[in-house]
DNA sequence: TGTTTTTCTTGTTCTAGTTCAATGTACTCG
DNA sequence: CGAGTACATTGAACTAGAACAAGAAAAACA
């Protein structure tokens, strides 16, 4: 467990190898997964980090065995100041995890239960394989049982 | 009209007064609202700036009359090349697009119908009134007539 | 090896929200 | 002014997906 809610999130993660997932509790005690980090991929509670004051309203934990790279303020105030072009790549990097997480908005909202499934193995072809499926059903906001019904349905064709 | 899906988005817009929305027509011809910007915020096709030859999925366009001050790339590195430290500007303005919709996702996700335009209200207090009905059912992802008997619901309480 | 715990499947019932259709309201413009 | 268009409401029928319950498989573990 990286992040517990409630904490100060001051650190950024580079994943190298293994898989994390990022999730809170919403208001009826059910974990919601936010996000899957797998290899060459960054975490942080990005939402919060502008109010750097506030406490988190979000887990990180690992899935599995992992090596990560990790910037904490001090680290990335000393890069920038050394190196200031890294400013830009943070900024780039920023940019990228906005543009992921529209595209996230986009299939929540537009999308049906087993579209959504598709588009997830198609986009991460490896995760349905390494981690629990209830995690998944969670990502993509469907119940585990509804899950399990769409790939037998799929399997059967 | 001020950017219509194929076309490449090159400025952000950071809207001085009035209303825009940002919306995408989804794979049944549906238009699925993905932000309103109002006084104070900022629009632009944040998702596909970075691949910058990649055309546009989505349209913007404005409700009301309105005021803008705009950014265009050439303006932008030149901004950047002058006074370094708006690279850093820029990066937390991301960040803070990033925290919004993740915001957003979180309400998608996890609440009902009811809760979401509640929150909506709460959000946007002025927007309820400022623009047509359908158009912030489509931002909640519900149907305009569902919205209607959400409003009915509420009135009578 | 058997036992326990976790995960996955399957069926049934139930509900939030959709779709369709019809009517009502309001605004615009000749 | 009246007619047309865009928007909002209401109701009835329908459906995707949830919730619950109870077994089956698989994994963990001693």
């Amino acid at each position: 467990m990286l992040l517990q809610e409630g904490e100060k999130c001051n650190f950024e993660i580079f994943v190298i190898k293994g898989c994390v997932r990022k999730y809170y509790i919403d208001a009826n005690g059910f974990e919601v997964i936010l996000q899957f980090a797998i290899e060459n991929a960054w975490v942080s509670d990005s939402s919060f980090s502008i109010y750097e004051s506030n406490p988190s309203r979000v887990f990180i934990e690992t899935l599995e065995d992992c090596e990560f790279f990790v910037f904490s303020p001090d680290t990335k105030e000393e890069l920038f100041a050394t190196a200031p072009r890294f400013e830009r790549a943070f900024r780039i990097l920023m940019q990228r995890s906005l543009a992921v997480t529209q595209e996230r908005l986009f299939l929540t909202m537009a999308k049906t239960a087993t579209e959504k499934y598709k588009e997830f193995t198609a986009q991460y072809p490896t995760l349905s394989q390494r981690v629990a499926q209830h995690y998944i059903a969670s990502y993509l906001g469907i119940s585990a049982e509804f899950l399990s019904k769409i790939r037998t349905k799929m399997a059967k064709k």
